[in-house]
Parts: C-alpha cells; sequence; structure tokens
RNA sequence: GGCUAGGUGGCAGAGUGGUCAUGCAGCGGCCUGCAAAGCCGCGUACAGCGGUUCGAUUCCGCUCCUAGCCUCCA
C-alpha cells in the first residue's frame, strides 16, 4: 500500500487515485531562459522516480510537466541578448531536453507551454472576473483579490494577515491588497502581448499552472507537485485560482521536494551558488552517478551538493557494478528482497531505505560469487537490476560502465591490455619485479587491476 | 518579526518506545606472490535540559542551533 506525504495536511496518507487505476500527476516545471542547475535535476529526477514507481505499480499515469516559456526573465534576458523571447524560450527548451535525456529522465506524457494555452488562460480570468474573484485594476492589469478566497494561505500555513505585517512586497497602489497577484499582465511598450478583454498583454506566471493542469488532467486530479520554494505563493495561488474558477476541489495530494544546497544555503539562481547540469557532469564518470547521488537521501529532506558527495555516491555505485559484474542474465527475482524494496517506495519513496535492501542484494550476490553458487549469483543479479530499474540506476553493462573514467581518459584501452599482456608474461615467470612495476605503471594512469583465480586480470578506471 | 522543516556515529543517511539500518572512510582477520576486489569481524551515534514510562534517540515541554518561505525561484 503506498502511502505519499500530503503537504496540505502535512502527513503521510494512503494513496488512492481519484479514478480507480488510474494516476493524474501534473509538476510545475521550468521556466527556460538558462541553463538547468543540480536544483532543477533533483526536481526532475523526483518526479522521474515518482513517475517510474507509480507505472511500475499498475497504474494508469498521466503525468504533465509544463515548460513557461513566456515570463519577465525570458523577456529581460532575451532584451540584454538581443535575441527574441520566443526563439531564446526555444533555445533553452531544447537545452533542458538534452539535460533530461543525458539525466536518462523519462519524458512527460504531456508537456505544454504557456503560450499555447493564452486563450483557456483568458477563460479562467474572465471567469474570475464573473465570478468577482478578481478585478481589472489600473492599466488594464488583472489582479486576483486574495481576500475574496477564504481558505487562502492554507497549503503554506500562513495566514492573511501574517503574510501582510511581514511582507516586503511594496505597496502598490494597482492592489486592492498587498498580496494580490496579477492574472494578467498588460504589455509595455515593446513586450510581447496577446490580445484580450482586458487590452494587449500576457498572463501572470500563477495562471497559466491552473489553466494548463485543468485543461489537460481536468478540474480536480491525482498529484501536484513542484519544489518547496514553490509551495508560497504558487501553489498557494493556483489553488485560489483553480478553487474559484472551478468550484471543485484542485488537487488530492500536494507533494514538494526538499532543497539542494551549497554549504547550507539553499542553491539558487539569485544566490549564485549553483551549478548547471552541465558543467557538473563534465566532472563525473557518468550521469548515472549524479543520479544515485540526488536519490540517496530522500525527496522531501535537503540534500547537500559538493565534490566530496559526489565522489562519495560514485564509488558506492561502482560497488554496486562490481559486484554486477560477472552475473548472469537469466536469473530469477528474489520476492523476498524485492517485496522489502518495495515496502520502502511504497513509504512515501523512501530511496535511501530502497537502497539499503539492494545493498543486502548486493552482500548476498558477492558472497554467491565468491562461494561459486552461479544460479543465486544470477538471481541475486537479477534482483539487484530489477530494483535498479524502478530507481533508473544499475541499467548499463558492468563491465562497460567500470572501464569508463572520470574526466579524459590518460591511457587508451589498448594501451592497457598491451601492458597486461606484458605483465601476465613476468608474472607467470615469477618475475614479480617488473609486474609489480608495471601494476604501479598504470594505477598512475588511473587504471586499478584485479588478479582473478587462473591468471586473470581484470582492469577498471579510477 | 510570523510560519514551516530539521538537528543521528569521522562523513553521508534511514529508522524505531526495549535484538540489526545501510553506504563511504578506518581498524583486525580470511583470501592473494604482494595487491586489488570480495567475504567475516570491530567501533559507548542519536543537540542540551526537564517530564511521561518498568524502559526514550524515538512521546511531551522548554532552550540552543541550522535551513527554508513570507519578493522571482525546482
Amino acid at each position: 500500500m503506498l502511502k505519499i506525504h500530503n503537504s496540505l495536511s502535512g502527513e503521510k496518507q494512503e494513496f488512492k487515485p481519484l479514478r480507480p487505476g488510474e494516476v493524474r500527476m501534473y509538476v510545475c516545471g521550468m521556466t527556460n531562459y538558462d541553463y538547468i542547475h543540480v536544483g532543477h535535476a533533483r526536481m526532475l529526477t523526483v518526479f522521474d522516480l515518482i513517475q517510474r514507481y507509480l507505472r511500475s505499480l499498475g497504474y494508469k499515469l498521466t503525468y504533465v510537466r509544463n515548460v513557461t516559456d513566456i515570463d519577465d526573465k525570458i523577456i529581460e534576458r532575451a532584451a540584454a541578448n538581443g535575441e527574441n523571447w520566443a526563439d531564446l524560450a526555444q533555445r533553452f527548451t531544447v537545452a533542458m531536453h538534452e539535460d533530461c535525456a543525458t539525466l536518462g529522465l523519462q519524458p512527460p506524457d504531456l508537456e505544454p507551454r504557456a503560450t499555447e494555452y493564452i486563450d483557456q488562460i483568458i477563460a479562467m480570468t474572465q471567469t474570475l472576473i464573473d465570478k468577482g474573484y478578481a478585478y481589472v485594476a489600473r492599466d488594464g492589469d488583472v489582479m486576483y483579490s486574495v481576500r475574496k478566497f477564504a481558505p487562502y494561505g492554507r497549503l503554506s500555513g500562513k495566514k492573511i494577515d501574517d503574510l501582510r505585517s511581514g511582507s516586503r512586497v511594496q505597496v502598490d497602489d494597482v492592489k486592492l491588497d498587498p498580496l494580490d497577484f496579477v492574472l494578467w499582465k498588460h504589455a509595455k511598450p515593446g513586450e510581447p502581448f496577446w490580445a484580450s478583454p482586458w487590452g494587449n498583454g500576457r498572463p501572470g506566471w500563477h495562471i497559466e499552472c491552473s489553466a494548463m493542469s485543468t485543461s489537460l488532467l481536468g478540474n480536480y486530479f491525482d498529484l501536484h507537485g513542484g519544489g518547496e520554494d514553490l509551495k508560497f505563493p504558487h501553489h498557494e495561488n493556483e489553488i485560489a485560482q483553480s478553487c474559484a474558477a472551478c468550484d471543485t476541489p484542485f488537487v488530492h495530494i500536494w507533494m514538494h521536494n526538499g532543497f539542494v544546497r551549497v554549504n547550507d544555503e539553499k542553491m539558487s539562481k539569485s544566490f549564485g551558488n549553483f551549478f548547471t547540469v552541465r558543467e557538473v557532469l563534465k566532472t563525473l564518470r557518468d550521469p548515472e552517478v549524479l543520479r544515485f547521488f540526488l536519490l540517496s537521501s530522500h525527496y522531501r529532506g535537503p540534500i547537500n551538493y559538493s565534490m566530496a558527495q559526489l565522489a562519495q555516491a560514485d564509488e558506492t555505485l561502482l560497488g554496486l557494478y562490481r559486484a554486477l559484474k560477472d552475473s548472469g542474465r537469466s536469473g530469477i527475482v528474489d520476492g523476498e528482497w524485492l517485496a522489502r524494496f518495495r515496502g520502502a517506495m511504497d513509504d512515501d519513496f523512501n530511496t535511501p531505505e530502497a537502497m539499503a535492501a539492494m545493498q543486502g542484494v548486493a552482500r548476498e550476490l558477492n558472497q554467491a560469487k565468491s562461494a561459486g553458487d552461479g544460479a543465486k549469483t544470477d538471481a541475486a543479479a537479477a534482483t539487484l537490476r530489477a530494483m535498479g530499474a524502478v530507481l533508473g540506476v544499475l541499467q548499463q553493462d558492468p563491465d562497460t560502465y567500470l572501464k569508463l573514467s572520470v574526466g579524459d581518459k590518460t591511457i587508451s584501452d589498448a594501451d592497457i591490455e598491451g601492458l597486461l599482456d606484458a605483465r601476465r608474461t613476468a608474472r607467470a615467470a615469477k618475475n614479480f619485479a617488473e609486474s609489480d612495476r608495471i601494476r604501479e605503471l598504470l594505477t598512475a594512469a588511473g587504471v586499478l587491476l584485479e588478479d582473478k583465480p587462473g591468471g586473470v586480470t581484470q582492469w577498471r578506471r579510477a
């Protein structure tokens, strides 16, 4: 039985889809005006994991993750570059897709873009005006009147009065209340615009997600996710918009992933302490290391980004691939271990606990290998691969994986093989001084040797 | 200031009212020509102070500390 933590209640609850067998999930995706960083990668990876697990449970999942392709930041950045805003958004959307593919993320079922939903956004805004939740302010901005929506603040646990007193928002005479937020923004000269009943303008950020999610998944759907930082005001505002416009509940379970931190501080654009996925990947053996690292702690908690942590993830993942090496592909999955693994995943996607189960299987695998028990070896390997498949790791060929290097290769495979030939000859002649000299040479070049029984030597890159 | 989430062994990171997380690093042993890998074993961990309890790291209260949100943010 799957349990999921609901941000709305602050508690784990048994997950029951609104429609039997079917799950509808919406995740707030990226505003693409730059390359994605590790913090974005965590969000993308976490919901990729959830998508995979829900599917593995047999649910018919519709996973929607939007792209915000019109926004102040996009306009600003494009202007700074002297580039067309749409070209810029498109360029970075393509880059994001490339990064997602590199990270092994399965694409969402639907990836709506805000600019494709202008009609729906205008319609929803009109509905909110008609129902008295929104008003047209000066200049043609349409604002949502927060005080009209009684449950406002429920998701974030905030009270309107507290928010107001601590508000850093400049009191703006366009707004009736400082907390009111914009649904439709009038276009200033030179800015992109769409025609609307309130003049030329563009949608506010919050309304996009309400319009796209309800258009594609219906007014009331199962799961809505995003980074913790979107809880307020973004998701709070989505609730206010959607519930008011549709007269139905909006989302069954809200899910929020924790931040990636750098030196105990949130990784973000504004702090300037971010690392793009592209630059980080250059320092790693394989993109799988980053995925493994991101899944090695629970999705709701914070995770600290550092080279040391990545190195540890690399080492641990390497150990798992070493276990998988020299095993057959025809083993039968061990149901008991798999049940333990699933139990962990069922408990609000507890990946660290699930990984502990994987380590248990890896140990059994190594034990079976030492004992020369082929059937047991293959069974454990099959079990480990099956678990890995759910997490999206350990699906590569171990021999290939272990020969990957961190950064550039300092010596070619052919040169390594040549030196190993020479070493084999030396060892056969019991010339251990020569054999050790070659081994040290290879070690210096980042190649580690393992002598197996029968004169066989295996190698891998450090 | 308001609200929220946390403080677990050298590091990372789960979890639990009373036998075990797990991984990395370290130490000892087996194996090995020597290594490496693997296996076996080892290490007075649960911020502090009170309280509840036969028993608390786990429940309650307070204190201290950290992060996040309250402005765009995954």
